[in-house]
RNA sequence: GGGCCGUUAGCUCAGUUGGCUAGAGCGCUCGCCUCACACGCGAGAGGUCACUGGUUCAAGUCCAGUACGGCCCA
């Protein structure tokens, strides 16, 4: 038997055979119809822009501890794995890789064909993500493997939208967007890119129409500053703070704006940062306390303008040149005209220059800021206005309001009957839980301040929005209001009423009109489809509707998860059983993106929240606190991992390191592969591969020594020290574990089995089994059999592979073992969960043991200080004559093994200190170790002993000696101190006692 | 600007509701290839718990502030 397992644990050997022995039990997958409760998580799909990195391996790692721990406890669980399209992230990638490769952009393709290839990179990395998670050993149910794009989830992304659409919480708008000129496209704010910039503040002087007196001076300008000198031909208004001192005699006031000629109003707004040229704020300290406006290129600016209803003049062309016809109708005939066409950088220099020659440019001054970049182009992102559509979150929804009420939420602006509102209602019902707790304030203040949900994306990989807009005619002679008018319209268009035309076809559909923008004539309408029924489409696209050409944000399908991967809208089984599920296990960097819109949507879509917990974990950095990425070369490869280390390794590593921080470190170090591969890797791991190789060791110990062990019906655990207090530990241990991973301390959990198999099984009980084995007893067998099999169980959700390799070896060399006759059951994936027996737990015997354990080490302390050779046997003189005695003398041939005694003679309260030996002391025991002869080695280490001892006791003397502490103290403390205090006091003793025997 | 987190041994981190002489792993020192394991065994060294105040009989732990590092939101 011995032979079949290497002496160092050799994990790619059982790895890859073990999956396919689970896979061929079909251990993952799930059965709706099972007995036991439901347990569901879903994992958060991984984006196919790029195989997992090592945060992936974090967070799948801990979703298949929780996953393993409840199937053991024999629940009826499902792991949803599946990915996600990830829309604009790997639409860039392949953009990317096209034009390295074939130096061709997007728009040289016809759309379908482009869309193909991302579909080929999708599939690529879709399945190179899935093997990953494999030789992680994730214990998904492959079976069900979704994808956000597929027919089941595009499916309920229609389906949502619909009702969404019907509900009017879809509507279309106008809003600043960051805009990449270059490749001319809208970017999300997470690609948006801040560097610091060494530009400059430009003073500009605006001329007063009329000339103002302030405190006796005459004012014919106002002051801008401005970092963006170009878009000054946009401006509509100047604002200054009302609390301005000058506000009085100036707002109200209209300026001539340079160049262009326009007239606008001086505004009172309180975003407006007040002058202040000491101030250590950077605003205050440039401002001028005059603030130009320019809505259409500048956030803060648009909101100030959507405060004053101001107008919005684009100056600007998709492609970041000066344009007037985007939206600016007083350019031409102005000076501003000589602008037009130039790029918005040669726009700024020739801008500035005008002022400086026309003496309107009062100061330039240095300024260091950041500005956002295009993370893909580089470039300065533009803030650029342009249609979207959002989703309404606060508005309430009277189809919910039965279920969740209308009130608003307490202290909030919410309606508890909005998006918004249904979403925070659960965490403050206390449904909704968060672990750890702080997060959850992060998840309710985002929801609180929340802003309509900009969901269209310009992009051709993701789900195309479906909805069809149309321009029609007004009516010219019809009477009625705009709704009569428009519906008019419509009838006009579809020939006849929209229900008798679309309605003929298997679809549902929705209809919405707004006024045209800018012509009274015309009525803008949009229809949406719940399903693309080719004929429908036919029918709309035949009468003059064209279908929106943007997609979906990727997180309005992301949103959909919990549900959509089990078949929502249909009623599924699997709904049924597995919704709502249990545990999101997440990072916090998408808390708001996407936890919130699930919890979201479950609410609107199932009445119910997704899940009950979630817990997030920490992000994994560098050594020197850096996110790891591909730019800095600071990542690790799982699969790199796996190959030097084993999963099982990592994955012990990456539990233990799981505390409730929200950053760890791992620093990172080069390593070569044996197939002479150089890649990243980190020391960490060696925790783990070290782990692994003790559990793997010590089950050869077992395999040798454990033949024939008897049933457990044949020994009595309770006679000897020993086996009472491993039990006891074991049993601590099981109820440790288990309510660790209940409540997602995955550190505490790793660590408490580490330091049961390690410190408690291998460095004791087996080494003290060694000699009683030799010495013929077969108790230790079965009992190193039954703790094997438990640290096994409670391993296994942590480092499966191991684990489920050496049950196989244990089934066969000792089928049963423990208490209760069963064999162990064939696949320990499925085997039962432990349970710890309070009973067998002994506070006495741990003490017991802690008391003999410490004698030994003092013994094995004075074996090195005195240099003694490792194999030579030491004479010794025991006294036990307190209350100690009977655990000594019982325990004298483990004493004697483990501390390498020789002859023990037996001696009494009277024997005195022999001259060259060396005296041990604790617990009320004195055992002198006989001709080891260095005086000054042990003048050494008395000396030390007695200086803690004496810390120790003046610590404790000062605090029974506060009278204070004497009163006021939990009376069990101050007994507690005295106890210690008498018991370091007679170590004490006799420490001094042994320092004048050797002096 | 608002919010959150961190600062404990050379390094990476634990430290429950305040209560033994503040722990672990790695690294370091010394001795060992002891018949499961050198990815190991045994024995050690190593800490003004960032700083300043406060509350308390008692503070790494609670409170206020400061410094440094980091994150999120606007």
């Amino acid at each position: 038997m011995s032979s079949e397992l290497s002496k160092t644990y050799e994990p790619a050997q059982i790895e890859e055979q073990t999956y396919a022995y689970w896979i061929e039990n079909g251990v993952f997958d799930a059965d709706p119809s099972a007995p036991g409760a439901s347990y569901c998580i879903v994992i958060p799909p991984p984006n196919v822009t790029a195989p997992l990195h090592l945060g992936h391996a974090l967070n799948n790692a801990l979703q298949d501890i929780l996953i393993r721990f409840r199937r053991m406890q024999q629940n009826n669980t499902l792991w949803m794995p599946g990915t996600d399209h990830a829309g604009i992230a790997t639409q860039t990638v392949v953009e990317k890789r096209i034009l390295a490769e074939e130096h061709k952009r997007r728009t040289d393709f016809p759309r379908e064909e482009f869309v193909e290839r991302i579909v080929a990179w999708k599939d690529e990395y879709e399945a190179r993500i899935i093997e990953q998670l494999k030789a992680m050993g994730c214990s998904c149910d492959w079976r069900r493997t979704r994808f956000t794009m597929d027919e089941v989830c595009a499916k309920a992304v229609r389906e949502n939208f619909f009702r969404l659409f019907s509900d009017k919480l879809i509507y279309r708008g106008k809003r600043l967007v960051n805009w990449d000129p270059a490749t001319q496209t809208v970017l999300a704010d997470d690609e948006v890119e801040h560097q610091t910039v060494n530009g400059a503040f430009w003073y500009m002087q605006y001329p007063l129409v009329e000339q103002v007196e302030i405190a006796g001076v005459t004012v014919e300008h106002v002051t801008v500053a401005t970092t963006r000198p170009e878009t000054m031909l946009g401006d509509t208004a100047i604002a200054m703070n009302p609390s301005d001192p000058r506000a009085e005699a100036l707002v109200g006031r209209m300026v001539r704006l340079p160049l262009v000629g326009r007239l606008i109003p001086i505004i009172a707004d309180e975003h407006v940062v007040l002058a202040d040229a000491d101030s250590e704020d950077e605003k205050a300290k440039f401002s001028t306390g005059f603030l130009k406006v320019t809505p259409a290129h500048d956030p803060d600016d648009y909101q100030i303008g959507q405060r004053h209803d101001l107008p919005i003049v684009n100056v600007m062309a998709p492609d970041g040149t000066i344009s007037d016809r985007h939206g600016w109708d007083d350019a031409s005939g102005s000076d501003a005209e000589q602008f037009l066409g130039m790029d918005r950088f040669e726009a700024r220099k020739a801008i500035v220059e005008w002022f400086r020659t026309e003496n309107l440019l009062e100061d330039v001054r240095d300024y260091t800021h950041e500005v956002g970049h295009s993370y893909r182009s580089h470039v300065p992102i533009e803030p650029y206005l342009s249609d979207q559509w959002y989703v309404a979150v606060k508005q309430p929804i009277d189809r919910l309001a039965g279920k969740f009420g209308r009130d608003m939420i307490a202290d909030t602006g919410v309606p508890a009957n909005s998006l918004a509102g249904i979403a925070i209602k659960p965490l403050i019902e206390g449904r909704l839980r968060f672990t750890p707790r702080r997060y959850a304030k992060t998840y309710e203040t985002w929801l609180e301040n929340l802003r309509d949900w900009p969901v269209s994306r310009q992009l051709w990989w993701g789900h195309q929005i479906p909805v069809w807009s149309q321009d029609l005619k007004l009516p010219e002679n019809a009477e009625g209001d705009f709704q009569a008018r428009a519906s008019g319209a419509v009838a006009i268009a579809v020939s006849g009423s929209l229900e008798d035309s679309l309605g003929q076809y298997p679809v549902r559909y929705g209809l919405q009109y707004t006024e045209h923008p800018e012509d009274d004539s015309l009525v803008r309408t949009y229809i949406c489809l719940d399903r693309d029924e080719p004929e429908a489409v036919d029918f709309l696209e035949q009468a003059g509707w064209t279908r929106d050409p943007d997609v979906l944000d990727t997180w309005f399908s992301s949103a959909l998860w919990p549900f959509s991967t089990l078949g929502w809208p249909e009623q599924t089984d699997q709904l049924d059983a597995y919704y709502p599920g249990n545990v999101l296990c997440t990072a916090r960097e998408i808390i708001t993106l996407w936890v919130s819109r699930m919890v979201m949507m479950g609410q609107y879509c199932l009445g119910d929240i997704p899940f009950t917990d979630v817990f997030i974990h920490a992000m994994i950095q560098d050594g020197q606190g850096r996110k790891m990425s591909k730019s800095l070369g600071n990542g690790i490869d799982p699969l790199d991992i796996i190959d030097s280390h084993g999963a099982d390794a990592m994955r012990f590593t990456l539990a233990q390191m799981t505390t409730q921080t929200q950053d760890v470190r791992m620093p990172v170090q080069p390593i070569t592969l044996p197939d002479g591969r150089e890649v990243n890797s980190s020391p960490k791991f060696d925790i783990g591969r070290n782990f692994c190789n003790k559990l793997w060791n010590a089950s050869r110990f077992a395999m040798m020594n454990l033949q024939a062990a008897p049933a457990w019906s044949q020994i009595r655990p309770g006679a000897d020290l020993s086996d009472t207090w491993i039990l006891s530990r074991m049993n601590s241990t099981v109820a440790e574990v288990t309510s660790a991973v209940e409540s997602f301390r995955f550190n505490e959990m790793a660590e408490a089995i580490y330091h049961f198999m390690w410190d408690d099984l291998c460095d004791w009980y087996l080494e003290i089994a060694k000699t009683r084995i030799a010495g013929g007893q077969d108790t230790p067998k079965a009992i190193a059999a039954h703790c094997l099999d438990v640290v096994l169980r409670l391993l296994h959700p942590i480092c499966p592979f191991i684990t489920e390799a050496i049950w196989k070896q244990l089934n066969e060399l000792v089928p049963t073992r423990g208490p209760g006759a069963a064999a162990g059951e064939p696949v320990l994936a499925r085997a039962l969960w432990p349970r710890a027996d309070a009973a067998v737990i002994s506070e006495p015997a741990e003490q017991k043991f802690a008391m003999l354990t410490d004698l030994i080490r003092q013994c094995r302390n004075i074996r090195t200080r005195h240099n003694v050779p490792p194999a030579n046997r030491v004479n010794a003189i025991l006294d036990a004559s307190g209350d100690s005695s009977r655990t000594v003398s019982e325990n004298i041939a483990l004493i004697e093994a483990q501390a390498g005694l020789g002859e023990i003679t037996i001696g009494d309260a009277a024997t005195a200190q022999p001259p060259n030996s060396a005296a041990v002391t604790g617990g009320g025991v004195r055992i002198f170790l006989l001709d080891v002869i260095d005086a000054s080695a042990e003048i050494a280490r008395l000396t030390k002993q007695a200086e803690t001892l004496e810390k120790g006791i003046a610590g404790i003397e000062g605090k029974l000696g506060n009278e204070n502490f004497v009163k006021r103290a939990k009376p069990e403390v101050v007994e507690g101190e005295r106890q210690r205090l008498e018991s370091l006091k007679r170590d004490l003793q006799t420490v001094q006692q042994a320092l004048a025997a050797v002096s």
